[in-house]
DNA sequence: GCCGTTTTCGGCCCGACTGTTTTCAGTCG
């Protein structure tokens, strides 16, 4: 929270900057954009930064010199910053709301105070409803209408789409799109491309020769609900689902340049033009230059990373961790993939609260190519989701037992979604959970607990040594429930001294996500990537739990579901 | 205001699109 307050604020002072007219703020607004990003993307909170080193570890943050390092330091220590109340009183606006109109900004923003009196987005509707701004010089009639449709993006489009919504109308557009033989070849880049867990828009890349045409059809399809920009090599949109959508279309030679610029992320960006500069080159969107300003890598990212001295780096894993001083190093691990995967272990059926049948969820399995399926109903005491307690679990165990003499080389394994209860106790007895194949346990309630009552609960159902799977350790839901305190590194440590994998759950939990894995990664434990499938279409889901481990870092070796069968059943039973 | 294997001073990314204007300023990524 104190992060996003302080580089919000921050930002804000970067907007009021920027209407000075000193000479040099120009800079001094970019100097101060910088630090409200590199402080709004810390992983740790900024006040425990400078509890442990003061003003001096402030100051060692990239793009965080004495003077913003004092700004925070007054923040942390008063609540205000002097800078920022000085400069409110001479811009008494709401400086972060007005500017968060696409279109608007602090120009735009300061010029409607001055002559409207104009101070929030309430003031600047009522006076569109009265068409005061088109009086204005400068302003006309379109003026209005781009700041109309700007509020209804605004107001349309607050939360970021999760990427399982976003990506697969993407990829309708895309589909749309190449449909029309118009298109020689075409990217979804963006944080979609790194499978970033939601999605503030869309950024699609086009080759073709048909420019005009591709726009036109790019503005006018059917998810489309308004054109913010329409040019011959870029256009913008506002969907229908909420969000924006950009089209780029280019030269093949700068094809791969711009796909490697577009899909990010900022900071890994700079980390690969810095090394562009130092090597005497210039990287930019249309292409890799030499001295002589010839385009020596523009095709293709691959050819960009190699003329760079660098190993070629996945999406997931641009995101300024470290990941391109391992490309130095030439020490990129080869990720898990999709095709890896053999099988999901963590999935229901109409027995508890799933919408499928075993065996139909068996034939989409099979369909998928896996090699196992692990069924993995719900126990008693989740009786909103027909939970079911031993004798149940013997009865149906039976039916999978019989189920598997019919099929063959595919194997279901015997499983349960077990609940950790708040004493740490578990949800079954011992004889029924030595029976079964594949025990994926779980917390889902009395999630409010304390961080040490919480991590002793989970420890302690942990080393029973009765648990193969620890589902969705830290309980969040994207978008709708935060994670409930717990302290990650002492579970993981207990499933290593226990043997138990990690989950990454691929539904709207995505949890474990990207930050959480490469936390724990450092302790010996194997990760499943689990749908969580409640029907059959849920089965989709896999490739956001793979995403999400490859953001992750983690590798086909740590990955439990990428085990042949054979090795899998071996594994558990130890 | 920040930063430094060319520099502690003098640089700091820049091109596309839009609206209003007759050549450009503002905004965005």
């Amino acid at each position: 929270m104190e992060n996003k307050e302080i580089a919000a604020i921050l930002d804000e002072i970067a907007s009021m900057l920027s209407i000075e007219e000193r000479p040099t703020s120009m800079f001094e607004v970019r100097a101060y954009r910088k630090a409200a990003q590199v402080i709004d993307g810390l992983q740790e909170p900024i006040e425990g930064i400078y509890a442990k080193g003061g003003l001096d570890a402030l100051m060692e943050l990239p793009g965080i010199g004495k003077s913003i390092a004092g700004h925070i330091e007054e923040y942390i220590k008063t609540g205000k910053i002097r800078k920022y109340e000085e400069l409110k009183k001479k811009y008494p606006i709401d400086m972060a709301g007005l500017t968060s109109i696409t279109g608007l900004g602090a120009k735009t923003a300061i010029t409607l105070y001055k002559k409207l009196g104009i101070k929030d987005i309430d003031d600047l509707k009522k006076a569109l409803a009265e068409h005061r701004i088109s009086k204005l010089e400068g302003f006309g009639e379109r003026s209005e209408e781009s700041i109309k449709k700007g509020i209804s993006i605004y107001e349309g489009s607050k939360g970021r789409l999760l990427i399982s919504d976003a990506l697969p109308i993407a990829e309708e557009i895309a589909t749309q799109l190449m449909d029309s033989g118009l298109i020689e070849k075409l990217v979804i880049a963006g944080s979609t491309r790194r499978m970033k867990e939601t999605v503030g828009d869309l950024d699609i890349l086009a080759i073709s020769k048909k420019g005009k045409e591709v726009m036109d059809l790019f503005t006018s399809l059917k998810m489309v609900s308004s054109v913010v920009q329409k040019g011959p090599t870029k256009s913008a949109v506002l969907l229908k689902a909420g969000l924006t959508c950009d089209i780029r279309v280019l030269e093949p030679e700068s094809f791969g340049a711009a796909v490697q610029y577009f899909t990010g992320s900022r900071d890994h960006n700079i980390q690969v033009r810095t090394i562009a500069v130092r090597k005497g080159y210039k990287l930019n969107e249309y292409g890799l230059f030499d001295k002589n300003d010839r385009n020596i890598g523009g095709i293709d990212e691959e050819s960009i990373y190699a003329k760079l001295g660098l190993q070629y780096i996945p999406p997931e894993m641009r995101e300024a961790r470290g990941e391109v001083a391992l490309a130095i190093a030439k020490k990129i691990p080869r990720l898990v993939e999709i095709g890896d995967i053999n099988g999901d272990l963590h999935t229901h059926t109409k027995a508890t609260d799933g919408q499928n049948s075993i065996e139909e969820m068996v034939a989409a399995a099979q369909k998928l190519g896996y090699k196992y399926l692990a069924n993995t109903e719900h126990t008693k005491s989740l009786y909103i989701a027909k939970g079911m307690d031993d004798k149940q679990f013997a009865v149906h165990m039976a039916k999978i037992d019989k189920l598997n003499e019919k099929l063959g080389k595919f194997k279901i394994l015997k499983g349960v979604e077990l609940d950790i209860l708040k004493d740490g106790s578990l949800d079954l007895g011992a004889p029924t959970l030595k029976k079964m194949d594949c025990v994926v346990a779980a917390v889902h309630s009395s999630l409010s607990m304390k961080k040490e009552e919480m991590t002793k609960r989970v420890v302690k159902a942990l080393d029973t040594g009765l648990v193969h799977i620890l589902a969705h350790p830290t309980g969040r839901i994207v978008g709708e429930r935060e994670a409930y305190e717990i302290d990650l590194e002492k579970v993981a440590e207990a499933a290593e001294r226990n043997g138990v994998a990690l989950e990454v759950n691929a539904q709207r939990r995505l949890d474990l996500n990207d930050t959480n894995i490469l936390l724990v990664s450092k302790y010996k434990v194997m990760f499943a990537i689990d749908t969580d499938a409640h029907n059959t279409t849920h089965f989709q889901l896999m490739r956001y739990g793979v995403g999400t481990a490859r953001r992750g870092w983690l590798t086909k070796d740590r990955v439990m579901n990428t085990l042949p069968i054979e090795k899998l059943l071996k594994v558990l039973k130890k």
